[in-house]
DNA sequence: TGACTACATGTCGGATCTGACATAACGTAG
DNA sequence: CTACGTTATGTCAGATCCGACATGTAGTCA
């Protein structure tokens, strides 16, 4: 969230915390879904890199366009088998997974 | 493979090439594959480096130990969203992620 | 030899995920 | 405004995955 949108909000009376406060996730569901995050950023991307619609790319990945959609939003009915998977059909290396997984946080801490 | 054990078996008659060329994947099948091995690989070594039983580990994460077993042998019918959601229950942080992936091959180059 | 522990393998009902479709929402060019 | 292209959302049948259980295999100790 940008610092002026929370700023705009609290002025509001929304009480501004992190995801994990208001959801009550254990640690490993915050870190699951960050991971899921950061692949579904990797993947619009590198989509967008290449000026693909996501119509486009479902044709590619024999999927459907309101499942690329899923999974660049970070649904939860799309598994990081999934992601993964069309990571790796778009030609993204181990090395490039890594890179994506361990890049600094795609949400700035609250 | 080793490479002692390679020539052992080329003497005996085996032809070697790679998995990759005895199943006929595709190359993000093997990629996938290639993962799938190495997440594997990080769980056996987590859960060893605790002196944990399979049957143990299963308690934790809530699992029997058929499908742990299944997990370390790679088997097909375990998800990359299963196996990581374990190495993330396990404690592994994104980082130790990304080295398990990105580490040198499992399976050295035939 | 049997008894025990740890791990591997096969199967299956139920849970979850996926592709497909319909449709809504958004942006923008005319 | 309408029309069009793109993305988002909701739903569902069929596919896939998961936990559980049974059973098999391998090693160790007595």
């Amino acid at each position: 969230m940008r610092e002026q949108k929370r700023r705009k909000l609290e002025a509001r009376g929304w009480k501004i915390g992190t995801t994990q406060e208001f959801l009550r996730l254990s640690a490993e569901e915050a870190a699951y879904i960050d991971l899921k995050v950061r692949l579904a950023m990797g993947l619009r991307d590198r989509r967008r890199r290449r000026s693909l619609t996501q119509a486009d790319l479902a044709q590619r990945l024999r999927s459907s366009q309101s499942r690329i959609a899923k999974m660049e939003a970070g649904d939860p009915s799309v598994s990081l088998d999934l992601l993964i998977r069309s990571l790796l059909i778009l030609g993204a290396s181990r090395r490039e997974l890594s890179r994506i997984i361990s890049t600094r946080s795609p949400v700035p801490a609250a």
